[in-house]
DNA sequence: TCGTATCTTTACCAAATGGTAAAAAAGCGG
DNA sequence: CCGCTTTTTTACCATTTGGTAAAGATACGA
């Protein structure tokens, strides 16, 4: 008598079997595309259940609760989320590396515009659950970051700014076309977004930064 | 046998006693805080009953239902929210103009960050509720405005920017510090937020708007 | 101070929600 | 094809949730 996936060492895909395999990613989406637009508390088990196709004690077998998937989420996301600011290289053109930093940024968010909102619902809550996976993750990297960029500044490579808030105005300036695409939606209606967005970001940071 | 107090002209401070003006206030305060923080669906009423002290058949003497006070809570701040832009003087100096509408809103996100949290929850969800009011309201300001700062750009005034793409900077940028308030608060502990995003922010679109 | 209208509380209710137990079905190695 | 494990379904359950009915308390003008 075997123990539920759940117990098995756990998101490690070499003990699972195709089904757990395919099953476990399937609610992972759906929960995705539910969390994203809900928030944890506004979400229903209910309604993951049906858009994964599957019965609620079926999502139950293959996750602890509704606690679990989430946590789950935001876990996967983390990783996804930091790796451009851990790309950033020390030894490249300070300018041209932060700017790829943004392009790849404005990527993510066009290309996963629901994990971004799930990251943004979970800090709207006051990041109950991922506050201390910020303290432990994020903010030794940021300050590493931070640094790094200072010493770009202090080399005279880039313009005097405050990175930390140069930080969060590329966060902020990216990520605003994932979270109120609604708004950016009605806004921009029958015109591209994407193109004319990365135009813009680019004279945005670029002349910010240029010394 | 008089009507309950939401069926008289609703909103109307004239009509209203003064207990019903004191709870309505109270109740709408409350559901401010629960919803800016929770969503529309991951907010309960007992949360709010809770918060404004008052039991929950006493907040739907009052309110109708817990739509009908999100609803009036989005009316309420929709007004707030868009006379920033409202009060960008054609007559005015285009730089200064435009500074000016960023620091107010850098403002109101530091002042209202609940209103500005309200929103960005009501806006990640799709919009459910306020999307028409987005298409009556917003969007001719919108293009009101991007036609004048066009022109602004045309008479040389300006560096040439996407207009649309501007203000989507804005918004994204001021509204950064009161929507990823717990984001913020982690990678800033101990430091000074305000003035220097004020700074920051005036150096990155004053570079980006100067000709 | 009395009577009426306003306001608040108590006691509910039906539906939804997160979760469980256990039986039934499906896979799968031998 | 058999037997055992994994997976899925059925039938529940306790709690929470939005909401209501009606009695009780309070304000307030005449």
């Amino acid at each position: 008598m075997r123990q539920a996936p759940n117990d098995a060492t756990p998101a490690d895909g070499a003990t699972m079997s195709r089904i757990q395999l395919r099953n476990r990613g399937r609610i992972l989406d759906a929960a995705l595309e539910v969390f994203s637009k809900y928030g944890f508390r506004g979400a229903t088990l209910d309604q993951i259940a049906d858009e994964a196709g599957l019965s609620k004690p079926n999502i139950l077998y293959y996750f602890d609760g509704k606690e679990d998937i989430h946590v789950t989420l935001l876990n996967q996301l983390m990783d996804r989320w930091l790796a451009p600011l851990r790309e950033v290289d020390p030894k490249g053109d300070p300018l041209e590396e932060l700017m790829r930093y943004v392009y790849r940024k404005l990527e993510m968010s066009q290309e996963f515009p629901r994990e971004s909102r799930l990251f943004a619902n979970e800090i709207l809550q006051g990041a109950p659950r991922i506050g201390p996976h910020l303290e432990r993750d994020l903010q030794p990297l940021v300050d590493r970051s931070v640094a790094l960029i200072q010493r770009w500044i202090d080399a005279g490579a880039l313009a005097r700014v405050d990175p930390r808030h140069l930080i969060f105005s590329i966060w902020a300036t990216t990520q605003h076309y994932a979270d109120f695409e609604a708004q950016v939606g009605v806004l921009m209606e029958g015109k591209e977004v994407q193109s004319g967005a990365r135009a813009h970001l680019d004279a945005l940071f670029r002349r910010l930064l240029t010394p």
